[in-house]
RNA sequence: CGGGGCGUAGCUCAGCUUGGUUUAGAGCGCUGCGUUCGGGACGCAGAGGUCGAAGGUUCAAAUCCUUUCGCCCCGACCA
């Protein structure tokens, strides 16, 4: 392949739009351009890396006994209705009426047209298990597209479902998956790390996050030991010791305080010369005509999804001011946990709330607060609707298991979900067992963000002049670049290191552009070529080419000869081991 | 959807506050010629713009006003 003959946009200057240094080099390289917010171009170079990535994933795919598809990416709105992700998913589903009136989704994910596929064409345990995949083009409308391809609109996914007749059978279905999965990122020359996550709007039990570490990733908790990982819907901590009463006996009876306007934590601690610590946070959450209090300490945040699982799985908001009004009697910033148990669905104390000796907390009456709030004493810690949970962020300094967590980002690349039964119950997916038992299909699903692999390959492997890209996803393994085109002895022999490198199947690229060599060796380290050869007629003279790796500081020279074996050799050194 | 910012050459931006010598500019990129030629060369000549769009104010609008569209950031939200 010629140089000459590709579209490589390359710029010398950051793009404006990009923040962080993956999307800056997917620009300045000319992989990739946007079309629109959160939607991007894949130019020749992009796409040879995305056809490489997906390549990878279909080999371990297939290797695991998985069997490709393709769905339709328009899909009818009733699939959507039937399980009732058409409301799950929000304004996030792109849909739109086509000319006969009838609703249609773009799919931004296929477990329900894969369920009602199942459900026509399975029906005996004897069809079980079966895992489908497809790797297509999804759409989400983000509130907030970002980070070039790492929050896009348009997408290209991985995704696959399995159907098994047994809860073993899920479990070695998700297996294999998650084996699969370690296969691939590896061959991709990815760091990762498997975090236990929370399966929030999928429905279903156990799932598991294969993150990147990326900055601006989502943040991603870990035991120091390394033993313990999870993001922060799911990390869990230690409560703190619980006090005993007989403790605060010192403490007098709760007392009202005057604190006109000062309705957040922060203005209450300098108002009354506290810290938040001290302050017990109420907040008022709403969940399909019920209402759910939530205590925690003023300088912890209450996490939604831990939240939801310890009232029972509703899907929670915070309450409108109205409501909370309603409920306190007193304007939002006010709120108070004492006398308020009987009057909600459910009350939801958080462990180091429930271990403070006495705490500061609104007094459910406008520009007051009280003080000496004893929990135990002035509000319940047991009973039929109260609950003692682990409902907040972790925060730095927690422990889980004795062990320090620390914190740092990721950036999902791929899930893995044990789903049950939920889309099959719903869909019919159902099969017919030994004894003739009707049964629903357990399913699992598993994705991977395609465009993500290469974006964080990228993030993790760049450096001032440009990406360094493994071989195993490089838009091109070797580039091999004649210092002077208009040198017949120069050319000749670039042509013919080429030719022979092509032929024994290394994917290589001749920059047979006539620029000067600077061009050409920047345009070669700001794409990452993982081996560059370089050919002038200073080294020719001896006889000799210069290899060099996109990590070298300096080529080394190569008696010609030698130079296609060479480069085989160093090629094969550096590409990633699954 | 709330708050903020920005739309001027292919890209990055100046000019706008205070309307009028600006016939709309710079750097990079692009075309031609010449000189160069081992880490983004130099000279000369050139192409390229309805100043995001529409409406308004004015003798006069890139510049002021209104509306609208797009893009970015912060927040809310998110497999």
């Amino acid at each position: 392949m010629r140089y000459s003959k590709l579209l490589i946009p390359t710029v010398k200057e950051v793009p404006a739009e990009a923040e962080i240094a993956s999307h800056q080099l997917m620009i300045r390289a000319g992989l990739i351009r946007k079309l629109a917010s959160g939607t991007y171009t894949y130019l020749p170079l992009g796409w040879r890396s995305l056809l490489k990535i997906i390549a990878i994933i279909r080999q371990e795919m297939d290797a695991a006994g998985a069997q490709e598809v393709a769905l339709p990416i328009l899909q009818p709105m009733e699939l959507w209705s039937a399980t009732g992700r058409d409301v799950v998913f929000r304004e996030i589903l792109c849909h739109f009426k086509d000319r006969h009136g009838r609703e249609n989704v773009l799919a931004p994910t296929a477990e329900e047209v894969i369920t009602d596929l199942v459900a026509h064409h399975v029906s005996s345990y004897k069809q079980l298990p079966i895992n489908l995949y497809q790797i297509n083009y999804k759409f989400r409308d983000e509130y907030r597209p970002q980070y070039g391809v790492i929050r896009s609109r348009e997408f290209l996914m991985k995704d696959a479902y399995s159907f098994d007749a047994t809860a073993e059978g899920l479990d070695e279905s998700y297996r294999k998956m998650y084996q699969a999965y370690c296969r691939i990122f590896a061959r991709c020359g990815l760091k990762y790390v498997v975090v236990q996550a929370d399966s929030g709007g999928m429905g279903g039990t156990d799932t598991e996050e294969f993150m990147a570490p990326c900055e601006v990733g989502d943040t991603l908790v870990m035991s120091d030991d390394g033993s313990y990982a999870a993001n922060l819907d799911k990390a869990e901590v230690d409560p703190p010791a619980r006090l005993e009463l007989d403790g605060v006996g010192g403490i007098g009876p709760m007392k009202e305080v005057h604190t006109p306007n000062v309705g957040t934590i922060e203005a209450v601690c300098s108002f009354l010369k506290t810290k938040p610590a001290e302050m017990i946070k109420t907040l008022v959450y709403a969940a399909d005509g019920q209402t759910v209090l939530a205590l925690v300490r003023g300088d912890h945040e209450v996490n939604p999804a831990k939240l939801s699982r310890a009232a029972g799985g509703a899907e929670l908001a915070l309450a409108s001011p109205e409501v909370i009004t309603r409920l306190t009697g007193a304007a939002v910033g006010f709120a108070g946990p004492q006398g308020l148990a009987e009057k909600v669905q459910k009350l939801v104390i958080d462990h180091s709330v429930a271990a403070m000796p006495a705490g500061i907390s609104g007094a459910n009456k406008t520009d007051y607060h009280m003080l000496n709030v004893v929990p135990g004493r002035d509000f319940p810690l047991a009973g039929p609707n109260v609950t003692v949970a682990d409902i907040r962020n972790a925060v730095p300094g927690d422990t889980w298991g004795g062990k320090k967590l620390v914190f740092s980002h990721g950036v999902e690349i791929g899930h893995v979900f044990k789903l049950g039964t939920k889309y099959s119950q719903q869909l019919g997916a159902t099969f017919l067992d030994e004894k003739g038992q009707s049964r629903p299909c357990i399913m699992g699903c598993y994705g991977i963000g395609v465009n993500r692999i290469l974006a964080m390959a990228i993030e993790s492997g760049h450096d001032a002049n440009g990406c360094i890209l493994p071989p195993s996803i490089a838009p091109f393994e070797i580039l091999v670049v004649p210092i002077n085109v208009g040198s017949g002895a120069v050319m000749d022999t670039a042509v013919r290191l080429h030719d022979e490198l092509a032929a024994a199947g290394v994917d290589v690229l001749l920059d047979d552009r006539d620029e000067r060599p600077g061009v050409k060796f920047k345009d070669a380290d700001l794409i990452g070529f993982p081996l560059r050869i370089t050919v002038g007629e200073r080294g020719l003279k001896e006889g000799k080419v210069e290899l060099k790796r996109r990590t070298d500081e300096k080529p080394a020279l190569v008696p010609l000869e030698a130079a296609v074996a060479e480069a085989r050799r160093l090629l094969a050194d550096m590409w990633p081991k699954a």
